[in-house]
DNA sequence: CCATACATACGTACCGGTCAGTAACATTGT
DNA sequence: ACAATGTTACTGACCGGTACGTATGTATGG
């Protein structure tokens, strides 16, 4: 009970019934900061779309940048989600693995309101080190480099960690171009590169 | 005469002597605009390092947005003077044109205080169709496109513009994951990968 | 030859609005 | 009672943008 910040307590102790006033806020946060960005969402417009008022806010979160940070942490665990589905669906194939991941993620790059990763461009909006928001998104890239690699081992590449590397350029590129070129970019061939990167690595 | 706006002005009729003021905001606004973001930087903090004041800032430039479009087409300039460096070093060999120029990246992207593509911050910034800053984003990143994949033809590739797109991929994989990770980071490889990417799509 | 007139370039001081964040108190449901 | 939320009003800082006055050079007319 020594270090409980505002937001950790309440998924802590009771196990059921968070306050739901910070439930609505946050599922607006991440609506609005994922489509419109961070920087662009006030916090007044965040609790008047949530038909709250700005102490509920703060009662729960301890500053807009907390506010995004758990925006993130959410968007993680989203990600991870998907992210296990298509390994999920194709065990023991890690190569499988990949381009079924990345098939859905170049669908997904041609929806029209395609806004890219959430975790991507919360790093380029605040690029300073140390940020709460910034943190979480480091965290989650490294750990998805970390998987990338293992996959590209477990794949047989004569050289792993560039093979998982150059996988991490073809998703981070397929994000941003989702979001700057829109329906007919050239997300939509990430899945196809990948194959093509992959081939190539294999052959020693 | 009739549809001058005020930064064309600047540049038509008198061939020399634009105005001071307006160098000195500009090559400040592009520093902070690209180190920091054009969001986080007020038209104040940019006045107050250039020295100048804010009627100034005004008189050449019509807005803020304008400002930032102002910087992105500088930026545009000096991106496509580094392209065709790399272009004019290997005349008539595409390949080796690509991985030079990739090759300058990957070594960019390793140094501290990397920051990524301007460019494509800003359009993560701005996601709004039609803002005079992403305007200008969107025109470099098609026009970039276009290149990549005529080069790509130039290379004899069985599908060319899968494999222009594919670099097109890793190189904006390399702006992003380079100011993510920094020194030791995913963007280091991208000539690499670029060299097998460009291997596999050669061979039909 | 000098005064007036005008354009150019810049500064001082200010505008209303919005930003994130808070204090104090009332209301509700369990 | 108690915990969660709402209400209202407020703060100081900062936002982008502007009305208006000032210095300086330069060209023109008597």
């Amino acid at each position: 009970m020594s270090s409980d910040n505002k937001i950790e307590a309440s998924i802590n102790e009771t196990p059921a019934a968070p306050p739901k006033a910070a439930d609505k806020i946050l599922d607006v946060a991440r609506d609005l900061f994922y489509r419109e960005g961070i920087r662009a969402i006030g916090v007044d417009e965040i609790v008047k779309r949530a038909g709250v008022t700005k102490p509920s806010l703060y009662r729960t979160f301890p500053s807009k940048d907390e506010l995004a940070a758990s925006y993130l942490r959410k968007y993680d665990l989203e990600f991870w989600e998907r992210f296990d589905e298509a390994v999920d669906a194709h065990p023991g194939d890690p190569r499988a693995q990949i381009i079924a991941f990345l098939t859905r993620v170049g669908k997904r790059t041609q929806k029209p309101d395609y806004r890219g990763c959430g975790m991507t461009n919360a790093a380029v909006e605040y690029p300073e080190h140390g940020h709460p928001a910034r943190v979480v998104s480091e965290n989650n890239k490294q750990e998805l480099r970390r998987r990338l690699r293992a996959m590209a081992v477990a794949m047989g590449a004569s050289d792993a960690d560039t093979l998982g590397d150059g996988l991490l350029l073809l998703i981070e590129g397929a994000y941003i171009s989702g979001q700057l070129f829109g329906l007919g970019g050239p997300a939509a061939s990430v899945a196809r590169n990948a194959d093509l990167l992959i081939e190539a690595s294999l052959k020693k």
